[in-house]
DNA sequence: GTGTCGTGCAACCCTGGGGTTGCATACCGC
DNA sequence: GCGGTATGCAACCCCAGGGTTGCACGACAC
């Protein structure tokens, strides 16, 4: 998943970010971490790894990805490392991915009025 | 990915559909063949896999997984299999991230808020 | 100071899925 | 009918990454 093959002329201008922010959401456990920091509001590795089925060291590893992602941010409290939530990233990427839909949509429409267009053959009635 | 972990209430009422999705949209070369097939309108894996860095079977197989998350459809068409973008699947889950982002902000905002009081002391007003 | 709790490495296991090759099958043009 | 081409299926390889255990270190309470 680290690998971009090509990379192909950025097109569709796909921003680093939403890159990872897909990497990110697509593991069920990081968006359950989410929705428990998210309820939560802050939380340590520890205090989720309690209320999961996994390790405080998985734990740990997929808000690495997160934060990578943008996704949470965290901050040292005494021995703890809290973190929580920034909606941005996810917004961020929402609007990209609409942006690209609409961006489809456009092309496709066209392709098929052109496909319409050339479909009738010289002799059809004007 | 395919071992959802204790399933976890969904409160967030996360759609099966935007966890395709995600998975889907996480593989860059999916994301080229999704590229390619918008500029094309239309293409068979075959016409696809060269030009692309990949063999056809890899194709299909992204391909599959694309039909599944509901981001392209195939129709026959004589021994072919024609493929194209649907972008109604991506602007469903954006409009989910975008609600998803808006709930977690409003949480998010909520415990601040709720923290900011709790903060003073208990000589607050009764 | 000492015990406890939370964090931060690092090594390691194991499955999933991205990719391939090989072959059988179905369709088209001639 | 026959060759060429597109698809479909199955077996197989390989590695990234999700998960684990073990241990050392830093911070707090007493």
């Amino acid at each position: 998943m680290t690998t971009e093959p090509a990379a192909a002329e950025p097109a569709a201008a796909e921003p680093a970010a939403a890159e990872a922010v897909f990497a990110a959401l697509a593991d069920p456990t990081r968006r359950l971490i989410l929705d428990r920091l998210s309820r939560r509001g802050d939380a340590s590795a520890t205090v989720l790894a309690d209320e999961l089925p996994v390790t405080r060291q998985a734990v740990v590893k997929h808000l690495a990805v997160l934060d990578q992602a943008g996704l949470v941010t965290a901050r040292r409290d005494g021995r703890e490392r809290r973190y929580r939530v920034r909606p941005a990233g996810l917004e961020a990427t929402a609007r990209w991915m609409d942006g690209i839909a609409a961006q489809w949509a456009a092309r496709l429409s066209t392709i098929k009025r052109l496909a319409e267009r050339a479909e009738r053959p010289e002799r059809d009635p004007a």
